[in-house]
RNA sequence: GCAGGUGUGGCGGAACUGGCAGACGCACAGGACUUAAAAUCCUGCGGGACUUAACCUCCCGUAUCGGUUCGACUCCGAUCACCUGCACCA
């Protein structure tokens, strides 16, 4: 009898769902896990080959913990607000709401087609106006609490989606999602202080248990830096040029000053610069260029000296020129530099260029410098202070701590962190999103909507096109718009933008919780139990965006009362991208897509999953491969065949014993460690065994079955159903192991001579050095090589190796 | 430039904490079964030398060069290549 995964897969499928077999259970005092794979958005394309990977991974592990007596939560949703839906509905007038529910229909069978052990009954939607109500109410709570502003500020906007992006959605100057070039523009926005939260994302990232590389990305993304913000005096007034500089040692070799375009000194000595048409000219032709083109542009750089204002080094007294260009940002520190050219490879180009003094501070060997410097000296590590009066002779680092003293008491200045994470840029000018639930009050100001009238639903509209000037399309809905002040009563007017697609993804985990509940976000009693989430697999591309958003939500909630951990996820892994047979991403232009449909009607679901944790190492990219698959769905069916041969027997036979025990223990840490691919080759090399010998007992046959039915449900319950088993193989024990039974009386000790492999031999396995050395000694090959020989030294490390050096 | 990662047969990849490099799979080759093909099963499969052949034996081999060690894919130093993220962040 040939195995049939069509009828098979379809007939368990329909069982679990009927049964709701992996249903979490409501019982909070049984161990809990809670899983977590990131809710894909619904797009057109249906599914792609890549979740599947990171789905079935996280699916094993859940499998294997229901079995282990966990009360597993394993959840899905859709994160179905987004730009695709939107745009296809400009195209086709076709509400958003209506695709929507048919690319979520479409993906739910075929999520469930690959047998996910999903618990489909907490099912969420962040479009479902009962969810986004409570993605507003966080919002108004993050507004109560000051996070939430208005801000005038040039944004990144999206030539093409016609919307403000955060910094995070634009990747090499164009946006993110379309590609079309990105430019700034003034703009007022809703912003977050996720800025508050910079040090404390970093900070408790020791706490739990995130891939190093992840942690590192995310500090890399915070980017803190430690240094000094210091008061230059403008001569001739009162005033100060205030800068920020992380070298504050250096500030004796400071030999001019350059300020952004955009910075406020212009306007203010506008009267005092000779010439003010210069600068002016300058300025323009910096707000011209995107911040990607002012970088891309950095192999020249540009500037204009700003005639008639002068400043003052307050360590020295030296009066330096003021420059103004545009490799100084507004958007970080100050927006002016102190420039030392002789220590900074920006400094030192732009000096060498506009030849400005170079003067250097800082030297490797303590002697006085007499040559010209080649390249700006950055190294703090080796360097000492001279030229510098009070700090000469200093190293580096004394010399930082000594300055900030400096100017510290002199009131010149204080010490100063800086990161460059910015805000996050929280509206959008589009349709498809969470409406902002506020209103704004010629009176009152921005005040928010009353909670008990949320959700705010959007309208139902049928012009999605965005407004003039990139306003949102809900700026065109003139009645939806008009409304009285919650606070005084009066007219007011509702906020047109909606928020970012990141916004619902910021907190579904807690949602999945308790997911119908129509009086709290969550119940106490459900985060209580289920926090925090064990386990949160997903790709690398979200580790600065959504993991930073959402661990930056659920800190705001944590500080309100409202969950009761610092920290969202336990432990976060990610998991490596699926290429094309051609080793190039998959993409429809290059023609090397792969459905998964096809693969699941080809080879069925088991075969799908196998090969998925089979094709490679789990974290790391992998081409897809048509005749490896074939591969894995020739192993499946050779389990099958394996039926042919079953014996009774309800203890392991003598001959596989010790590889059952080795087995169990292997698979049930490669899991734990995500090593999917080691645990199928196990699998494979046991099928091997066990049809070599032509047999298989029950015991060996049971225990088989158990460990592969993480991997391949469908078929192990099959065949356990078949074999005369009354329960489902999903609700046994997962079994466990003996440690003394992995391991083997009698083994095979390589032995070396000078480091080379010679032969083995075969000794008990604690025999002791003075026992080997006489077994060794008696070895034919040995003995013939060793023979008239003087031997150095004999090593031998237990139940490893056996060395003789000659 | 900064941060992180990777480099092992024709290919995907194994190798615990420094201890038999190439598990397992694919591809390929040969054989069995078949009228034939597919499927299935069996055997071989890093490179080279020696050998009529087989077995044996020996040498080389984990990106490159060097080091530590009885012993290195694994540790250390340097170099090269590729991937990912960030990037004029003072």
């Amino acid at each position: 009898m040939a195995y049939n995964f069509k009828e098979v897969e379809e007939k368990w499928q329909r069982k679990w769902e009927k049964d709701g077999t992996f249903n979490a259970k409501n019982d909070y005092t049984l161990p809990k896990w809670y899983g977590l794979i990131e809710f894909p958005y619904p797009s057109g394309q249906g599914l792609h080959v890549g979740h599947p990977r990171s789905y079935t991974a996280l699916d094993i592990i859940a499998r294997k913990k229901r079995m282990q007596g966990y009360n597993v939560l394993y959840p899905i949703g859709f994160d179905a607000f987004g730009l695709p839906a939107e745009n296809y509905a400009i195209k086709n007038h076709i509400h958003p709401k209506i695709t929507t529910e048919q690319n979520i229909e479409h993906f739910r069978n075929q999520l469930k087609s690959l047998g996910f052990s999903f618990d489909w009954s907490r099912e969420i939607n962040t479009t479902d106006p009962n969810y986004y109500k409570w993605t507003q109410w966080i919002f108004i709570q993050l507004f109560k609490k000051g996070l939430a502003y208005k801000a005038t500020m040039p944004i990144n906007f999206c030539t093409g989606c016609k919307v403000g992006l955060a910094n995070e959605e634009v990747v090499n100057g164009v946006c993110e999602r379309c590609g079309s070039p990105v430019v700034q523009k003034e703009k007022s926005q809703w912003m977050l202080k996720i800025t508050d939260y910079a040090q404390r994302l970093i900070d408790d990232l020791d706490d739990i248990d995130f891939l190093d590389k992840i942690k590192a990305q995310q500090k890399n993304w915070i980017g803190r830096s430690e240094g000094a913000e210091v008061n230059f005096k403008i001569k001739g007034t009162d005033d100060t040029l205030l800068i920020y500089t992380t070298r504050p040692d250096t500030m004796f070799g400071a030999t001019y000053m350059v300020v952004s375009p955009e910075h406020p000194i212009i306007e203010k000595y506008k009267n005092k610069i000779e010439n003010i048409d210069e600068v002016r000219k300058y300025q323009e032709q910096a707000s011209m260029k995107s911040d990607f083109e002012r970088a891309e542009l950095n192999k020249e750089k540009t500037g204009v000296e700003i005639k008639g204002i002068t400043a003052i080094n307050p360590l020295n007294n030296e009066e330096i020129p003021i420059w103004i260009s545009d490799y100084v940002l507004i958007t970080y520190g100050t927006g002016a530099i102190m420039a030392v050219p002789a220590h900074d490879d920006r400094d030192f180009e732009f000096a060498k260029k506009f030849n400005l003094p170079i003067k250097q501070v800082i030297t490797q060997n303590k002697e006085e410098v007499t040559e010209e410097l080649q390249e700006a000296f950055t190294d703090t590590e080796t360097g000492i202070l001279i030229n510098s009066g009070f700090l000469n002779g200093l190293e580096v680092k004394k010399a930082i701590e000594e300055t900030i003293k400096y100017i510290e008491d002199k009131k010149l200045g204080q010490r100063k962190v800086n990161y460059k994470l910015r805000d996050w840029v929280f509206s959008r000018q589009r349709y498809w999103g969470e409406p902002i639930p506020m209103v704004h009050c010629e009176k009152c100001g921005w005040v928010p909507i009353p909670e008990e009238e949320l959700p705010l639903k959007l309208p139902e509209i049928e012009d999605y096109e965005p407004g003039e000037n990139g306003e949102s399309p809900l700026a065109k809905q003139k009645e939806w718009i008009e409304t009285k002040c919650p606070n005084c009563g009066g007219t007011a007017h509702r906020e047109t933008d909606t928020m970012p697609q990141w916004a619902g993804s910021s907190w579904y985990y807690l949602r999945y919780m308790d997911p119908h509940n129509d009086k709290e976000f969550v119940s106490k009693e459900a985060l209580e139990y289920w926090s925090p989430v064990d386990w949160y697999n997903g790709g690398m591309e979200h580790t600065t965006l959504h993991l930073l958003y959402s661990r930056f939500w659920h800190k705001f909630l944590y500080d309100i009362g409202k969950v009761p951990t610092k920290e969202p996820y336990q432990k976060r892994t990610s998991h490596g991208m699926i290429l094309g047979g051609n080793g190039e991403k998959m993409s429809k232009s290059k023609g090397n897509v792969i459905n998964p449909d096809d693969i699941v009607k080809e080879f069925g679901a088991d075969s799908f999953r196998v090969y998925e944790m089979f094709m490679g190492q789990f974290d790391q990219t992998a081409p897809w491969s048509m005749e490896s698959i074939r591969g894995c769905s020739k192993f499946l069916d050779r389990v099958w065949t394996m039926q042919d041969i079953l014996t009774e027997g309800s203890e392991y036979s003598p001959k596989f014993e010790s590889m059952m025990h080795k087995a169990i223990k292997k698979v049930s840490n490669d899991i734990e460690e995500m090593k999917f691919n080691t645990a199928v080759s196990t699998f494979m090399t046991m099928v091997n065994e066990f049809t070599k010998e032509k047999k298989i007992n029950r015991a060996e046959y049971k225990t088989f079955l158990q460990l592969l039915n993480p991997f391949a449900p469908h078929m192990t319950e099959e065949i356990w159903e078949r074999i005369g088993e009354k329960q489902e193989i999903s609700q046994i024990p997962w079994p466990t192991y003996d440690e003394s039974k992995t391991i083997d009386d009698e083994i095979e000790i390589p032995v070396q001579v000078n480091g080379k492999l010679k032969t083995t031999v075969k000794v008990a396995k604690d025999i002791e050095q003075e026992e080997i050395d006489k077994v060794v000694e008696k070895n034919e090959i040995i003995s013939k090589i060793i023979e008239g020989k003087q031997i150095k030294k004999k090593i031998y490390v237990k139940g490893k190796i056996y060395n003789i050096v000659l």
